[in-house]
DNA sequence: ATATTTCTTGCAAAATATTCCAAAATGTTT
DNA sequence: AAACATTTTGGAATATTTTGCAAGAAATAT
């Protein structure tokens, strides 16, 4: 097989599992490892990938977590159930917040459509509408947060108070009827500014969340318009929230493309 | 068979499959590698695909990816010595700023090692560094410029003139002895910005933006510290710079670990 | 700390490209 | 149809590129 066929090959690859390594592309594409090597070096300097200790990685992820990680795909048909419920509450035009975080990630895949002005501080979101061209996209500044993609820091901070949005898209940690924790204290006090910079803040739980406490509490419910879940959301939580005034949204379990 | 007719069915063969190996044509068309090799150099000059190691590819692939500003490969071998030359003048632990744009994208490549805090407008650096915690990568805020994907507007700016840093890694689009030019009139302002934030201004050019001039003047000669180029520089337009007093280092043709 | 895995580097073997030439095929003229 | 010129083809000898391997260096894991 001709060296740049395989290249690409190998690129395709990545573009699918976000991360491989040597060995793996070597079976894969049944050539010796230092080949697969040499062709990860071209393609380094190319741009597409980042050559890492035993591997290959992807240099604008799709998404923030490792795609065939076992753990992810768990929970990921719910997320995408979600994302799309939650894309529904948003109108054309709008300006959105949306925050870092697997499950907000989805409702931006589903926001193409509707023409928004996306404020961020999530580096995935950012290169999924970068590649598409289908919004306006700001990104706030702010140091990055090694494994999440995350931009946190005064900057950022800074980026959210200084702005106003029809609508924010949250997750977090854990929810429960004392409100809403988070497990990752730099965030925080960004989150803060982003529900304080909305008029409408809407919160994706996928259901595991429910009755959750995280490490750092973030808000108490009464900052909160709607929820987001899936259908594996308990009864009863559900019910409470809704007494509480809140709208919850349970996302349907089929779906029509996947 | 008649030579035409042949060409054409190589050329509807690599419609369907995008890459050929001469062995597989050949037995396809039942001719030898040596006719094969003479149809796919006379269909290249046509210009309906190209020549490589082992076989053929279609020049224009259907499912070629986004162009990303990093994924320019014009003048790749130049600007990665221009990157690996740089990259010496910076110290460990410094503050750097990196400009967006291609070159300056090589040189944040080799910085890796330094331990670097890099401060930058370009999401593909960003993503470069995102999984990595042998540097702090501080991105600045601002609207995503599609194609490129640079950061632009006020957000952008202002993160640039609130900070200080040890050296700014600058690219353009091109230096005459009046001065540097760059082609994109939304990055000049954010170019300025940095030149100020930076207490050294490293300039990186490949060749071929020596004598040339872009639409929007960037900045006089005074405010530039070090220019660094590849080998194909005009020798004359070298000396007169450094006449000028500035540092100018050309990047030596072969990757030698000096 | 040591042990293991992964990376680099240099080299020989294999695969592929280039150049040239004679045989075969095709076209032209008598 | 025969003789000749022109083009095309297949193949051989020689460069060039690519590949896989192995030993030492570096990085990561234990």
């Amino acid at each position: 097989m001709q060296p740049e066929a395989r290249q690409k090959r190998i690129q395709d690859h990545l573009n699918r599992v976000e991360f491989a390594s040597l060995e793996e592309l070597a079976r894969e594409l049944e050539v010796s490892v230092s080949t697969v090597r040499r062709d990860i070096a071209a393609l380094e300097s190319a741009g597409g990938l980042r050559r890492m200790h035993g591997g290959a990685r992807l240099v604008n992820p799709p998404s923030d977590e490792f795609a065939f990680s076992a753990r992810d795909t768990h929970q990921l048909t719910e997320k995408e159930a979600i994302g799309r419920a939650c894309a529904e509450l948003i109108g054309p035009n709008q300006t959105v917040i949306i925050d870092a975080g697997t499950t907000a990630y989805h409702v931006a895949k589903n926001l193409e459509s509707k023409m928004p002005q996306i404020i961020t501080n999530s580096l995935p979101v950012a290169n999924f509408f970068a590649a598409t061209n289908r919004a306006e996209l700001i990104l706030s500044g702010g140091v990055i947060y090694p494994r999440l993609g995350v931009l946190v820091g005064p900057l950022a901070v800074e980026a959210f108070t200084k702005i106003h949005a029809d609508v924010a898209v949250m997750s977090a940690g854990g929810i429960t009827l004392d409100g809403i924790s988070n497990s990752h204290g730099l965030l925080i006090e960004i989150q803060w500014a982003m529900i304080r910079a909305a008029k409408k803040v809407i919160f994706c739980f996928d259901s595991t969340k429910f009755g959750r406490r995280s490490v750092s509490p973030l808000c108490g419910l009464e900052h909160v318009h709607t929820i987001v879940s899936d259908w594996g959301a308990p009864e009863e939580l559900v019910r409470s929230l809704r007494g509480r005034g809140l709208e919850v949204v349970i996302a349907p379990q089929e779906s029509d493309g996947s």
